[in-house]
DNA sequence: CATCAAATGTGGAAAAATGCCCATGAACTG
DNA sequence: CAGTTCATGGGCATTTTTCCACATTTGATG
């Protein structure tokens, strides 16, 4: 039996389309088909019913596919324990954080140390859902959730400090009672910031929804309303302005986490980007603290 | 990362040398150090050293190996799931028992099977050390001692009884006191009816020794002396006579285990076979019960 | 119903992997 | 010391694998 066959056909399984594990395996989609077709004859199994526009798995094919689903996370553990045994600092780091987090904190940081290290590729992904570590979606991850999982390391970096702001203009001189607010859309009705702001809100009405951050931000810049934005993201925006938190209800924090997969805690080049962004968030009152 | 490499480079680390390697998988010694070469660029990480003579996994080259390892046991169970999933009777089953046993009673029991299925073909391997069922060495075990091991069923079938033999010439009118004897040697010390006579024996002299079984009774027939032996292999031959147990020592048996791993139980093959041999052993006077 | 997009299937050409030959050097064996 | 085993490197013929272009089928859509 041929394992590089037994590769392909996982991803034949996972993606259930012969053209779209071709993709994702970077070959054509035939040799795909005829890997499959070696596997089928070297087990004497059918793994597959061939539909006219899908390959569809057969009981014994989703056996095995679960089988063989077991040797690619071995793999995968092999390349991590790989990628941490070389030493050098030349590659690429994946680093999976918050978008808004990512893309107004992260980058401008990480820029630097890609130039004090020419050779080191970092690669910043903004994701609001969670990269999977054990598969290498990313090789270090910022979450706002504690990260749990078999095999990950996981680290406490910070709170991140939220609080209301409006337009500089929209907050002048208006009685509060006729605030209007800037919030999440109803995917994101569950975290802690958008139930803190609901509760600060009561009665009076939201008039614009976003599940984008930024796109909060711009609308609260635009004189919509008032928004609870992270401090990091609006504390030093001039067409923003911090209003005071209403007494009585204690504004939001949320722990920042750093996580690493265990095998690649050792990695020279993870390692390297991982201390770096421990001394750039590990400050306490980071981002907005300073205005608090 | 190609997993063929993987699988090439799993068998250079169990057995330490390219051409050792190259046997196994069937292939060139080449063909097995390019794929080495190609997976230690791949993972950009030395995996062997380069003696003269012979190849040395590195620290890193251990820890993959370990890992891949894994992988090679997922391959054997999605080997083993296929294998059974194969409805056909058309095929090869493996048996593996003690090596007297294999040739004495199975191996003439096992020849009917075969005439009745054409297309099935019993590999019948008798063996002293016990086959690694995880790995495929055998598909069913017959063995005299208890198997434990993950994944694997385990089933009583009989008692093998052992007795006193010795050629009908050497035991007529002779003083018991003046019996020589026959065993098993050394590395056999520790089984059960070696145990018992040397018990037997006492101060007796033992003139002849061996690992096999076989071996024992020729010699025991050729009138050297007398020895224990299992009664089916002895109880019908006219060479030999059964002699009287010594009273008060009870004369060993031994129970007979059949194996097979939990993921071939339902292979039509392996079934078939392991219904025979049910059918044929599992009578509690097997062998020389008759003659008691 | 015609059309379009996406999927699988087919056959021949290009590319890659493999086996095999050789010579060489190094180390173990008797 | 001769003979054997093992790894290396190069070169080359052969086999195998892969890609590519094209045909075909299906389902969705206007």
């Amino acid at each position: 039996m041929n394992w590089e066959d037994l590769r392909h056909f996982v991803v034949l399984a996972q993606t259930g389309s012969l053209s779209e594990a071709a993709r994702h395996l970077g070959v054509d989609h035939t040799t795909v088909a005829r890997r499959v077709a070696a596997l089928e004859t070297a087990l004497k199994v059918r793994l597959v019913d061939r539909l006219p526009r899908a390959y569809l798995l057969t009981e014994d094919g989703e056996r095995i596919a679960q089988l063989a689903r077991g040797m690619d996370e071995q793999a995968h553990a092999v390349m991590r324990t790989a990628s941490a045994a070389d030493p050098s600092l030349v590659g690429c780091v994946r680093v999976s954080a918050p978008p808004v987090f990512a893309s107004v904190v992260l980058a401008p940081g990480l820029g630097g140390l890609a130039t004090d290290h020419p050779g080191l590729v970092v690669e910043l992904a903004g994701e609001s859902h969670t990269a999977a570590l054990e598969r290498r979606e990313a090789d270090i991850a910022l979450r706002l959730l504690e990260p749990a999982g078999e095999g990950l390391v996981v680290r406490k970096l910070c709170e991140l400090s939220y609080s209301l702001y409006a337009a500089p203009s929209y907050a002048q001189d208006r009685d509060p009672a006729e605030y209007r607010f800037v919030a999440y859309d109803s995917s994101l009705e569950q975290v802690p910031q958008q139930r803190w702001l609901m509760q600060v809100a009561g009665p009076r009405p939201v008039v614009f929804r976003s599940n984008d951050a930024a796109s909060l931000a711009s609308a609260t810049r635009a004189g919509l309303g008032v928004a609870v934005l992270p401090d990091f993201l609006a504390h030093a925006d001039p067409g923003l302005v911090r209003l005071a938190p209403p007494v009585g209800i204690l504004p939001p924090s949320r722990p920042l986490w750093l996580v690493v997969h265990e095998d690649l805690r050792r990695s020279a080049r993870v390692r390297l980007v991982m201390d770096f962004l421990i001394a750039m968030l590990s400050a306490p009152v980071f981002g907005g603290g300073a205005k608090r």
